[in-house]
DNA sequence: AGTCGCGAAATTTTCGAAAAAAAGCGTTTT
DNA sequence: AAAACGCTTTTTTTCGAAAATTTCGCGACT
């Protein structure tokens, strides 16, 4: 069994605490080319590297120290993971962002999260709430971010919160839902920065009481928990944030024509 | 089952414009790279390259005629697409494949596909029913492939079988949900070939009974058709083909200690 | 016997330059 | 004025060699 490998994992590291058994979620973490995907990967979902914003090879060389070659392999994932697009010799640009595709892609979340979640607590273990309660901790400890915060905080708070989301499904037994999960988390992690820009009054306690609930192993106040977690972002999103989302269609459309 | 109520359940309300672009399905079609990465992924589906198998780059440049560089960005979305594996510093090999994972990507076929087949249907067009009624034709002109039937053949099958299907949920409004049917697609794809080995009388007209439900629009009995043909082959591999399928658990054991 | 170490061979990873393609630009043509 | 052409410049794509790493084989040591 593949959790078992879970359980065994130190829960101290910070970097890649779970998720890491799913089929395909691992590229080879050794390498360079691994780092500059990570590197590329936390800028695309930070919004450091913008939407429809387009990636040439001259400055990517320049930003990350590296080659064409390296560049490329790590361009080449993050098309496959959807954070990027590449039209044949034009290059790669980071992948665009819309409303018609978050509405879409959170309610595959809303799946994918209820069924995940529901099959880990089914198959709970001590090292699992273990690790809910650290990383709800770290979480915890930082406020979410603001408009104006600095990159860094943004960055630290984004892992914090995969990190606690993670655990709360790490031992589902589904190496599949896990990995496309994981695919759709990261999506809307994008999505994230811009609804939380203008977000006034932060709902506060979603995650605290999502970690009682999972703890005391109710799989329904989970789900539905999760379930609006996900869907009032959506519709804050919606109602809040129109002039934003919508102006990357406009944006793309201006780049295909020139 | 819970598949009932998931049958009901009706997509999101918005998505219309989302329907015209998918994802991160389209790499970069007139590139040197992508006819490389295609012809892989066709010798990986057909199992000319084989589960656990290592991939070197010396074989690799000699087969597909073509440089590192390009091998590697080809890999390296194969390895995304969870049909190949990597490790730092050990290169490359083809995905293994087990019960396990076959039990585990099936359930989720099963959502997506009846899913994506329920969306399709609801928004049906003319074009799509064409397109449904030339690909079941086309498909219906080769006899499923045997054993010994050369590559071409299984290939060329395979082909027409992707395409019926792929047209049956083409007018799903869902990109996100497209993507991960047509990735676990191919991922089953793998195991059909396994499958078809041993089976003795091929059960005739499912294609062609899920093909008329469809054209008729009756959602539930086309959800229940495929849901049934996914099972049918999985029940059928579990209780027919133990010994290839344990197999290839030994051999990346086997692998890594030589 | 087992294993530890060390050099040789095989293999992977990284790199930047050459080739190919696209974009930009000024001139000419309709 | 808009389209068409040919030129230069920019950017992408492809390639194979150099560097780094792992694997293998063999002898020495515990």
């Amino acid at each position: 069994m593949p959790t078992a490998r879970i359980l065994k994992m130190p829960l101290g590291t910070v970097e890649r605490a779970a998720a890491t058994t799913a089929p395909q979620d691992v590229l080879s973490e050794g390498a360079a080319t691994f780092d500059i995907l990570r590197q590329m990967r936390e800028d695309i979902l930070c919004c450091v590297l913008k939407p429809d914003q387009r990636l040439r090879f001259g400055d990517l060389r320049q930003r990350y120290k590296t080659s064409v070659g390296t560049l490329r392999e790590a361009l080449s994932h993050l098309v496959s993971e959807g954070l990027a697009r590449t039209e044949a010799g034009r290059g790669f640009a980071v992948a665009p962002i819309s409303l018609a595709d978050f509405l879409d892609l959170s309610e595959l979340r809303v799946y994918l999260e209820t069924r995940t979640l529901a099959d880990a607590i089914r198959h709970g273990t001590d090292a699992w709430e273990a690790e809910i309660v650290s990383s709800y901790f770290l979480l915890s400890k930082l406020a979410p971010p603001k408009t104006d915060d600095p990159v860094s905080v943004k960055r630290e708070w984004g892992k914090r919160h995969k990190r606690f989301h993670d655990a709360l499904v790490a031992t589902c037994t589904s190496p599949w839902s896990l990995h496309f999960r994981s695919e759709l988390f990261d999506q809307a992690r994008r999505y994230h920065w811009l609804t939380m820009i203008h977000a006034r009054s932060r709902r506060r306690n979603e995650h605290l009481d999502l970690r009682d609930a999972v703890l005391a192993r109710d799989i329904d106040a989970s789900c539905a928990l999760i379930e609006r977690h996900i869907r009032t972002t959506v519709e804050q999103a919606a109602s809040e944030v129109p002039g934003l989302t919508m102006e990357s269609g406009r944006r793309a459309r201006r780049t295909r024509s020139r």
